[in-house]
DNA sequence: GCCAACGTTGGC
DNA sequence: GCCAACGTTGGC
């Protein structure tokens, strides 16, 4: 089992859009860089937990925890025409871009925010600080130990 | 809304 | 396969 940071604009998507359907799993489309590619389609596993970030806004924070409900597929979004992220290099046969299942879990006692995460040394080598442009990104245990401790988390390693 | 960082594209 | 141009992300 493994950690990830999810990262989304709530204007398209939040987590309080996630929660509205806490019963139904939620695709994670639209990912359209490479090396996020890479960690949808060969790394991320069902089962694995999710810290949820919301950026481009004026506190970007995490603000909540998901979890992956479904390992990497492909994205079909990228094969249809009308959809916003369609890639016309995409096909059935060679899909290029994978998306994952998420479910809700619970939000987070108290919001994280960038600034807090940059003050604390020991989350510096983390890619929200030195590399924050890339959307999915691993967490380490002892990353994901912190930030629960930060966000008041009573059980520091959640899945229920 | 500005702009720095940086990933991607495409000409050569 | 280098690298300049371009486009996008995302903090501020």
């Amino acid at each position: 089992m493994a950690y990830w940071l999810f990262k989304t604009e709530p204007g398209c998507f939040s987590f309080d859009d996630l929660k509205k359907r806490p019963h139904m799993t939620e695709p994670w489309d639209g990912v359209r860089n490479f090396q996020a590619r890479n960690f949808l389609r060969d790394t991320i596993k069902s089962g694995d937990q999710i810290l949820f970030y919301h950026s481009n806004i004026a506190e970007p924070a995490v603000v909540g925890l998901a979890e992956v409900v479904r390992d990497g597929y492909p994205d079909t979004t990228a094969l249809n025409p009308n959809a916003e992220h369609f890639d016309p290099r995409a096909s059935a046969t060679k899909p290029i871009w994978y998306m994952v299942d998420v479910r809700y879990v619970k939000p987070l006692r108290k919001i994280v925010t960038l600034e807090n995460i940059k003050h604390n040394p020991l989350l510096a080598d983390m890619p929200l600080v030195n590399r924050s442009r890339l959307s999915i990104q691993p967490v380490t245990a002892t990353e994901w130990l912190i930030i629960m401790t930060m966000a008041g988390m009573d059980e520091k390693v959640t899945g229920q």
